[in-house]
DNA sequence: CGGGTTCAGGAACGAGCGTTCTTGACTGAT
DNA sequence: ATCAGTCAAGAACGCTCGTTCCTGAACCCG
């Protein structure tokens, strides 16, 4: 019944989240949306409700199906050194934080759904870490370590760094190596 | 000659860039300028030309007055400990780094100006921090260590967890006690 | 006191936004 | 073959945006 949709909406989703990554939620208009996505105005809002709708599915996509791995393989982690070596080299290879990273400083505060979509992954990410330290603690406890609390963040600004301007210096490659092998 | 303006514009730029610290440049309209600030749409274009240089405006006060204090605080620091302390008391206070924060998240990858802005000041940043590291590397050069890389971006990401959500588990005052007086 | 300048107040503009509507082509079950 | 349902294409809507213009009133200087 009725013509068959010209394109996939998992598709779709996962492009708008690879738009949104880039610029601010302000900064893309639907007719951005419309011309690089290559689905149409109508079908757009019929499936999506709204821009916003839009931005919601692409962000929950985003967080289950590209950070929610990389947590799991940074929990799994032999040792912290494994743990933030995975992380580092497998952000710096591709953008996987930019999202979250924009949906915390500039749509969390003013969309209370994307706020606990992104608070509920900063939890996750702080699990993570503790996973990987192993300090005995209960991982069940709803408040993480300080020190992972501050290794997410570290980690966070670390990409914010990266993503800012050319690492002109190789200091990213300096790190990483320092990370491997510390240097006496 | 002419009526005296009834305005400080120094005061205006002070509040515009506590404006601007608090939302997106597109979620801030002239609007809002014109009646939280109390200068009216007329002399702020008479002014600062636009809206663009009303943030401009902003924002080079804010890294002169706000950020460039506080690094030459750090600078100043006896050790890195008492540096790290300086920041992170100084900048949990008031938010001093919120505009230099959004500026480098949404403004810089679209306006040519304010990342030539942020890109100095990060360097800023980074010398500060190395000074405090005091590693006799020469502090002239321009590239600045890695560890001073990754301390400044470990910073800006704790001021970005602390500025999302309410710090509920006490984590920041945790890690306050811990830079201050380590745990054996 | 008068002339020139800058101010405040607010209306008005064109452009762009997110969203909806209209039209016609296509599809698949009856 | 028919017809209901979904699609594509784009025009159109109401609204808000940043910016400009118009009109007096307020002020300093000569």
């Amino acid at each position: 019944m009725g013509r068959p949709r010209a394109f996939d909406e998992t598709e779709v989703t996962r492009a708008a989240a690879s738009l949104f990554a880039g610029r601010t939620y302000d900064g893309i208009s639907v007719d951005d949306l419309v011309t690089h996505l290559g689905v149409h105005r109508n079908s757009l809002y019929k499936v999506f409700g709204s821009k916003r709708g839009l931005y919601l599915a692409a962000l929950r996509w985003h967080l289950e199906h590209r950070v929610r791995p990389l947590l799991a393989k940074v929990g799994a982690a032999p040792d912290p050194t494994q743990a933030l070596r995975d992380m580092f080299v497998a952000d710096t290879a591709s953008p996987d934080l930019d999202l979250l990273l924009l949906a915390v400083v500039e749509r969390a505060p003013v969309d209370s759904e994307v706020a606990e979509e992104v608070a509920r992954t900063m939890r996750d990410f702080d699990a993570a870490i503790d996973l990987t330290l192993g300090d005995g603690r209960p991982v069940a406890d709803d408040a993480p370590s300080p020190l992972a609390y501050a290794l997410t963040a570290a980690i966070l600004g670390l990409r914010l760094r990266v993503r800012t301007g050319v690492d002109a210096a190789g200091v990213g490659a300096v790190l990483f190596d320092r990370i491997h092998q510390p240097q006496p």
